[in-house]
DNA sequence: CGGCTACTTGAAGGATTTCAACGTAGGTGG
DNA sequence: CCACCTACGTTGAAATCCTTCAAGTAGCCG
């Protein structure tokens, strides 16, 4: 059904192929490195590897979820649907995010999670990740932290939509992927690849494309940002500060900081004391 | 400075008292039923009890967390402040919700929580959370399930503020409110105590107090609720189908049931009708 | 070339906000 | 016990932001 990554690689010789990216562990990094026989462990964990295309669905709301998937590469969206047709986007997820973190706790999905871009990604059975929890308290912690950067980006969203203007919400999303994908090393500069589609957009921050066009275009008359679509479509941000500040953007909630002490000692005496 | 709760027990005899209210056991019950040894253990977790009065801050942003807390009585709020004063609510926080559980992973609150009517709870202490983590593996994916649920309310929230109308938005948190209540027990019928003012319905919902007004006078004139004010302010939903149609309600994402809202409902239909 | 998708622009309409009053209930101090 | 004060709720009218409707452009792929 679905092909593992076809890479000619000789046999099994290749004795330690990163199934996990390195975008995870530049992230979670600004919780705590995850090194050396950890990484390992981890990447031991990995079941096995995968591609889709664009438009492909790998979560479906309504029904049991598959594996627990860690992107290598390429942009998913997750959202629902309305019973009038219209959807809303929750997050877009990007490299070194997870996918169906919840199948620990939750059997059936209520969102879809469908790729924008060709992605490839490992997956991890969900057993593993369970088990792990209990031998591995630092890789338990991780990503409990990673549940909850979700949600305060989540919220930050939330706010948005419940107390911006339309201009303020499409700025401080562009702000916010520019912050995202500097932390994974995706952006060059203050630009970056921009994949979604003005509709898609407007999907996540809750107005039609026709108006997301005007804000975009309002930002790029005022030389906060540009656009170019050759060889492939990439926003440049001309001018962070003042796109931040058309956004009322404040970083706090993208928790680029360390882990909180105290959990640090509790788990390193929990291990080696 | 905080006084623990002035019941006048006699001396320290009283053996088992439950320092953990039982609406968070209810709630916890749609997951995993917690009895016998785990409930004690968690209940001699609790490190004391407190009491706040109405508008008293519980958690601030930017400041470290405090204690972990388990409401076991009233209702308290979750929100960010803007650079311009104005807040947005992400949830209301009922009993049996816990307050601050992201203190064990982070050290910094992003966001602020305060009461809304007087307040009782228990505390439970950081380290003896993440301990229990490693050594009671239920309770953690208790833990982790409470979390995946109050991301999904978030995510249906966010749903509200970007793609439903103002008398929708309005309709659906008062369906919500019911139903969390109802779980924990709360409720009578279908009505219940409402401590919310519009005020606080505006800043949930991303509208005006005014149009807030508006929205519940004609959801009152339709015969889908009533309000009565003595002896203190209690919402009475006289319609719950009807409101729930008018707010686009799917149950869903409450993780109540494993049964879907609309198999309950053809199941409904075939046996009334 | 035709058909598709995404993007762009203008004008009219509608939903929500803003501004401005007024009402009502509870609490406090004279 | 009444006068005043404050917080919350209620209503109307004007202004604004965003959507809807309509039309047209640009690039891509078969």
């Amino acid at each position: 059904m679905m092909r593992h990554q076809g890479a000619a690689l000789p046999g099994k010789s290749a004795p330690d192929r990163h199934a996990i990216g390195p975008h995870f562990f530049r992230k979670i990094a600004v919780f705590a490195p995850i090194e050396g026989a950890e990484q390992s462990f981890l990447q031991r964990l990995v079941a096995s590897e995968g591609n889709v295309p664009p438009d492909h669905h790998l979560v479906r709301a309504g029904e049991e979820y598959g594996p627990i998937l860690v992107v290598n590469s390429g942009w998913a969206v997750r959202y629902r649907t309305l019973a009038d047709g219209s959807r809303q986007i929750a997050n877009f997820i990007l490299p070194g995010d997870f996918i169906g973190l919840n199948a620990t706790v939750m059997s059936v999905s209520d969102y879809d999670v469908a790729s924008i871009t060709p992605m490839s990604f490992a997956r991890l059975r969900i057993d593993d990740i369970i088990a792990m929890m209990e031998t591995h308290p630092r890789l338990c912690a991780a990503i409990f932290w990673c549940n909850a950067r979700e949600e305060s980006i989540l919220f930050e969203h939330l706010t948005s939509l419940g107390r911006r203007s339309a201009l303020e919400r499409v700025a401080h999303l562009l702000v916010e992927l520019l912050r995202r994908l500097q932390l994974i090393e995706l952006a060059e500069g203050d630009s970056f690849v921009m994949p979604l589609t003005q509709q898609l957009i407007a999907d996540s921050v809750g107005l039609t494309a026709i108006h997301v066009n005007r804000m975009m275009r309002a930002l790029e008359q005022n030389g906060l940002i540009a656009y170019s679509r050759h060889p492939v479509p990439r926003l440049h941000v001309r001018d962070v500060r003042r796109l931040e500040a058309a956004a009322g953007f404040e970083d706090g909630y993208l928790h680029f900081t360390e882990m909180p002490m105290r959990t640090r000692r509790a788990i390193e005496n929990a291990n080696g004391g």
